[in-house]
DNA sequence: AAACCTTTGAAGAAT
DNA sequence: ATTCTTCAAAGGTTT
């Protein structure tokens, strides 16, 4: 697994790297927080991109060279913070899960109204990844495995989900560990999570045996598949009736990564101080905030995505990133891949020239 | 109505 | 082994 790569030794290269980035990224960061308070909203949305490339990469003129640029950078940085994580992980593989900053963290975006009983609060364990306070959705990602989930009858699931073949993966013990419950809680996970360990086991409409959508399930109708998640969480009497109508095979969506969770946690908040509505542009603040974040702070999210991942391929186990592939149309990247693919036009324009020397790129690569 | 935009990261395909 | 592509979320914007 690779981000479980222990980074083949930390090369202190990598810390030199990251250093200066992340003090760019703290002072734009410094910018963006006085922008929010201070700046014209309107100035700042109009400024947002110039300012970010100012800031980011003062060789750059076009924001798809950005994009390259940052793209180059990115696998390098993301492997300083799979290091990053792997100690962190050295630290909390033996009791990340048994306690503190992670413990229950399906649980933690569970407001206490969802809680089991109402009174087996984790707030004591919650991190700042909780969101209600940010009027951030209340369901997230992970709710469905909270034990308000598992909770409602094992008499509801198949008797023998456990015995179906194929889907033993093994059951990490760590996982079970992670989505342990809390001391007192209801429901008791089956050490095997088996229960709901298979999309076969999901109805047409990608609801659970519970009745319960799992997050990274949606009907395939492609469009409106928010909406209709979000329906499928409060109305269930209507979810029922549509699964009748739609025999329509579920599509299983990726896991969530770690900016991606950090995005769904913050999004609300830098919304709420910018009142920026646009996503591109909230993006962007995101991703700038993003690089501004510790090691640390990074790695609550590296590792709740890694557990994203394990609980997904338990969850899914024939499942793979390539069954969604070509499920969304493209309209312009298709016209970039013909530029691309043009003899003409070199790929390889950043390899060769680097990204220092981006004036030398073709148009294209730019 | 559907794709785009914009971000980072993971996975898979391609080279 | 390295590079490239696609998709994940989100919601206003563009086609």
């Amino acid at each position: 697994m690779p981000q479980l790569n222990g980074g083949g030794g930390d090369d202190l290269g990598a810390n030199d790297e990251m250093i200066p980035f992340k003090h760019e990224g703290e002072q734009d960061e410094k910018i963006q927080e006085n922008a929010f308070t201070e700046r014209d909203l309107a100035d700042l949305k109009s400024s947002l991109v110039n300012e970010s490339e100012i800031n980011q990469s003062p060789n750059v003129t076009a924001p798809g060279a950005v994009r390259r640029g940052q793209q180059g950078y990115q696998r390098v940085y993301s492997d300083k913070h799979r290091d990053a994580l792997d100690e962190v992980s050295k630290h909390q593989d033996g009791g990340l899960y048994k306690a503190p900053a992670y413990s229950g963290y399906p649980f933690l975006m569970l407001p206490d109204a969802y809680l089991p009983n109402g009174s087996m609060s984790p707030s004591s364990n919650k991190v700042s990844v909780v969101q209600q306070s940010h009027g951030m959705h209340p369901l997230t990602p992970l709710l469905p495995y909270s034990n308000d989930h598992l909770n409602p009858s094992p008499a509801h699931l198949p008797a023998d989900i456990n015995q179906k073949p194929g889907i033993h993966r093994h059951q990490s013990q760590d996982l079970s560990g992670f989505y342990s419950l809390p001391p007192g809680g209801v429901g008791q996970i089956p050490p095997s999570m088996g229960w709901f360990s298979h999309s076969l086991m999901l109805g047409p409409s990608g609801m659970h045996p519970t009745g319960i959508p799992h997050p990274a399930i949606v009907p395939s109708t492609g469009k409106h598949e928010h909406d209709q998640y979000d329906r499928n969480m409060y109305s269930k009497p209507h979810q029922q009736a549509k699964q009748e109508k739609e025999p329509k095979k579920p599509v299983i969506k990726k896991p969530l990564n770690a900016f991606m969770l950090y995005m769904k946690e913050m999004r609300a908040k830098v919304i709420a101080e910018c009142t920026l509505k646009e996503s591109a542009a909230i993006n962007q603040i995101l991703g700038r905030k993003w690089h501004a974040l510790t090691r640390e702070e990074q790695a609550k999210y590296y590792e709740l995505a890694r557990k994203e991942r394990q609980l997904h391929m338990q969850l899914y186990p024939s499942w793979s990133a390539r069954d969604n592939y070509g499920k969304k149309k493209r309209r312009k990247r298709e016209k970039q891949q013909d530029s691309n693919s043009d003899p003409g036009s070199p790929k390889k324009c950043r390899a060769r020239f680097g990204l220092n020397q981006q004036t030398d790129w073709c148009g294209p690569c730019r």
